[in-house]
DNA sequence: CAGTGGTCTAGACCACCCG
DNA sequence: GGGTGGTCTAGACCACTGG
């Protein structure tokens, strides 16, 4: 004797526990409703309020939970589905996309926009802020960068600040002739700027979407959209079709 | 006197000791380059160790350390950029583009996958996984699910077990006509089977890439693709010009 | 104000990797 | 083995929200 069972290898406390909760979630709870403070939950389970939290902090990252300070965690409601538009779309702002200008101002880009602009030489950009949102809550905050001689038709004080100078740029670039456009999504976590604008604490998830839009000329414009990681999911439909999620499929 | 400056916000400590670490790496340090090990950088930080891990987990999101359990913290190489085929592509299998078929079973859907596929009633599907490889390392797992009826010419017991008939399915798959498709990205966190295909613990973060292809009869097939989110960027290139990352954009 | 989640500490033990 | 990151604990205090 002496020896125990081969024993696999013990799953994490917190790992059970997120699985736990989880069948608990579906079960027993009605999206909206408030679970039991942290704290009674972490004594009703036997686990360290560390413990308890790290459960809570994936089930979170999954969307199945929101949290709150000052209020309390809730069941989150599915993820909305948001279009990011797979096939050749057109420019920013055209059409009624749930996007919404914000501010423009004129400044050099950061070295990271750099590259994706071409060339190498920087060289001053307008720089226009934009949220989208979709049923009623702030999904994405945006960056466009547009090259100054990309509009040139635009002075440089054309417009006060404030929404109807961004609304100037974005309508000087759809007078160009649109070539093209690629995409990327990365997972980031977000900026003390846009964790405000979407209402999120910074370092929060997020899915950020590169688009460079392309004309004859060259790179015409940068945009550097930033997604709520916890509430969306990022749909990219070549047939139109809208996928109906019944249910998760993130495990 | 007796009170202080206005006194911002203070900032958590994790956020500013991330702020300095991500300014060291850039200066500092290689790719490749091993840092310190936890307790020598708390120690030298003057935080607990928990604090310094917060931190590093966000680097670690944000793709750039690496860590390995009885190994150490690397710095990681930038995110390597895969295609996900932003425009109408083809079925998967279809060229050489780094998926490699591993086995396939015949079992009835998970219920987030039903769904997905139309049809309520649960019908038996072909259970295909595939694994992506790039630059050497895997970046992706997949679970295909075909419905047995979308692939009639398909008797279950056609191809012994293993890499053979998962390829079969796919096989069968391809002489169906597509019609189209459609996609969607989000954030979830690897499964146990998941993670251990990709090198990752279980509850890394990962995104998750949902496919279904259409044919004329309806949903043939349906795709769910786990990417690791630490080292990779997802591009929809619709112009086919490789999106050239000099700098992470993310913040 | 009381109650919530967010941050932080100082310690402990464990699972894993490699020489 | 010795060293690494991963898990866990039992506390403390802080920042925010709401009545």
């Amino acid at each position: 004797m002496g020896t125990t069972q081969p024993e696999t290898v013990p799953e994490p406390k917190y790992w059970h526990l997120k699985t736990v909760l989880s069948e608990a979630l579906d079960r027993d709870f009605a999206v909206g409703e408030v679970l039991p403070n942290e704290r009674e939950l972490a004594a009703r389970f036997g686990v360290a309020r560390a413990t308890l939290r790290q459960a809570l902090e994936q089930l979170e990252l999954e969307g199945r939970l929101q949290r709150r300070r000052g209020v309390g965690t809730t069941v989150a409601p599915p993820r909305v589905g948001v279009a990011v538009g797979g096939a050749r779309q057109g420019w920013p702002g055209e059409g009624a996309d749930g996007w919404e200008a914000v501010d423009a101002a004129e400044a050099l880009p950061p070295a990271a926009v750099v590259g994706l602009l071409g060339d190498a030489a920087e060289q001053p950009v307008h720089t226009v802020r934009r949220t989208r949102v979709t049923h009623g809550q702030s999904v994405a905050a945006e960056l466009l960068y547009v090259p100054t001689d990309s509009v040139p038709g635009l002075s440089a004080i054309d417009a006060p600040a404030g929404p109807a100078r961004a609304r100037a740029v974005l309508r000087e670039l759809q007078r160009l002739t649109l070539e093209g456009q690629d995409r990327s999504v990365e997972l980031g976590s977000a900026r003390a700027d846009d964790a405000k604008e979407l209402d999120r604490l910074p370092g929060a998830p997020v899915l950020v979407v590169t688009t460079r839009y392309f004309t004859a000329a060259g790179t015409a414009a940068v945009s550097v959209a930033t997604y709520r990681a916890d509430t969306c999911r990022l749909t990219f439909g070549d047939s139109g079709v809208e996928i109906a999620h019944e249910d998760r499929a993130a495990s």
